[in-house]
This record gives C-alpha cells, sequence and structure tokens, in this order.
DNA sequence: CGTTTTAGGTCAATCATATTGACATGAATC
DNA sequence: GATTCATGTCAATATGATTGACCTAAAACG
C-alpha cells in the first residue's frame, strides 16, 4: 500500500517536471517563432550572454549537440547582426562569441519573461522553498 | 546591485531546469533509441498507463499536439503489440487505448529509472524539501 | 623545418518530430 | 436526412539533429 502511494507520488513528480518545463519554455518559443526562429537560437543567445568571448567548442560542449546542429542557427544569428564573431587575440584558430546590441536585447526579452515567471513563483513560495527546489534541481541535473 | 545578484540568480535558475530536465530524460532516451523508439512513445507509453482507456482526443489534448504528429508513434506501438485498442462500449466513434503486458512492462522499465532517479534525490532531500520542490514545480506549470 | 593536431566551416544524406491542409469513413446526434 | 464528431490517412513542408567526409588555417610538436 505505502510503494503504491510512493509510485503515484513518484509518477506525480515526472508530470510535475514534464508540464512544468512544457510551461517554462511555452513563452520565449512563442516570441521566438515570430521572427522565425527556434528553441536552438535562444539556448545560443542565452549562452554566449552568460559566458562572453566564449569559443564555438566550449558552446558545443554546453549545449552537447554536434557542431553540425550548431553551425546553421549560429550563421543564422550572425547574419542577423545579433551575435558577433572575432579571431581569440592569443590563439587565432578560436572564434569568440559576443552578443551584438541587438542580441542583448533580444536575448533580455526571452531570458526575460522566464526570469518573471520563476521570480513570481519564487516570491510566491518564499526564500526557504525556492533554496530547496534548487538543491532538488541540482541533484537531478547532476545525476547521469 | 542586489537586482544583479537577483538577476544572476533567476539565470541559475533557468539553467537548472534546463540541465535538470536533459538529465532527466537522458536515461529513458537510451533506452527507447536502442529499440528505434523516440519521447514521443515514452510520453503515449505514459499516459496511456496512467489513464487506461483513454480515447485518442483525450491524449492529444494531453500532449497538445496534432492527431498527424499522434498518429505515426501510436500506430507503430500498436503494431509492436506495446499498445491495444477496442471500441468504447458506449461511443462506438472512440477508440480506448491501453497497455498490453509488454507495453506495460517497457513502460515499467522507462518510467522505472526516471522514479528512481527522483526517489533517490528526494531521499536525500528530506520530505519538506520534496514538498517545496512540488509547490514550485506547480505553480511554474500552471503558469500560462 | 615538416608533421600532426586542433578549431572551425561546409556539403550531403538521413532521420525524427511536428506542422497545416485536405479528404475519407463510420457512428452518433439533431 | 443532414450534420457533427472521432478517427485515420496522404501530402507537402519545416526544423532539429545525426553521421560521415572533406577542407582551411593556425598552433603545437619533434
Amino acid at each position: 500500500m505505502i510503494d503504491l502511494k510512493r509510485e503515484a507520488a513518484l509518477r506525480d513528480a515526472i508530470e510535475l517536471l514534464y508540464f512544468g518545463y512544457r510551461a517554462f519554455t511555452d513563452r520565449p518559443d512563442r516570441i521566438l517563432a515570430s521572427r522565425g526562429l527556434g528553441r536552438v537560437h535562444h539556448r545560443v543567445l542565452y549562452f554566449v550572454a552568460r559566458n562572453p568571448d566564449i569559443s564555438i567548442q566550449d558552446l558545443l560542449v554546453i549545449l552537447d549537440v554536434t557542431k553540425q546542429a550548431l553551425n546553421g542557427p549560429l550563421r543564422q544569428l550572425i547574419e542577423m547582426k545579433l551575435v558577433a564573431t572575432r579571431l581569440a587575440p592569443s590563439d587565432r584558430r578560436v572564434r569568440q562569441l559576443r552578443l551584438t546590441y541587438e542580441g542583448e536585447k533580444l536575448e533580455g526579452r526571452l531570458t526575460g519573461t522566464q526570469m518573471q515567471q520563476l521570480g513570481c513563483v519564487f516570491d510566491a513560495a518564499g526564500a526557504p522553498a525556492e533554496a530547496a527546489w534548487r538543491d532538488v534541481m541540482r541533484a537531478i541535473a547532476s545525476r547521469r
């Protein structure tokens, strides 16, 4: 009896993660779609924003995709002048990525909707609940 | 200063959700790939398991996809004898979906890895942290 | 100095997921 | 009898991602 309850509770948790993630990506996805972009573009914008001058290789490792999968979307972003590249001074093989001013504006809009969403939820839940949520998420994320 | 810290904390939370979800789907994805199946198939198996005799229409609403997107994977699952259908006694237009014994076995393996993962994390975090995590996830999921 | 490795770019073929649109069938409902 | 509803299916299209192959330029190694 207790096992069944635990199993049902864990299945509920699975659904929370599934529906939570879906709700979490919903708003940026709509903004992106209106510009003909996809979730990949957001991920690139996001990680370049957080890691200015990141190399292609490092970005590939973070995103865990092949360079062919990154190449297309990244080229679009560069053509749209949302991302700028320059050769690394120390090693002219590597290209460092940065957001342009326009890129920062879009990234801010996209990520802003998510920060607002999470911010509202955290404010309502309280600091201890927020900390607990982070601990649990960190443990989930670090599992291999 | 405080605003910048808050912003950085919210960006951390965004990453936790991104990497957390990725780690969460990793293991089922591998099992599925070894059988030539994808994440859609898992979602179908999961929701049919939780809602025996669910109709196609209701499944479409839960998954939030078009019937064309569901049709292919579902047909595969039926051909592989993992899902069975029968006409609803009350309305012979609707087809009720159920897992076969083999379907239950696979669904249990797939979802089992996720339950184990979440179970370990919850056990380590403690019941109050688990409850707080659920509250926060519920709030995120219910935002539109 | 020459060879090898590294970072990156690109072309091609392929696969999975998902969409919109159109059309068909059979069963219920009005 | 006409309409609505649940489902199935065909076609065209888009995106995201993969593997494999081949290329350049720059750095590192010996």
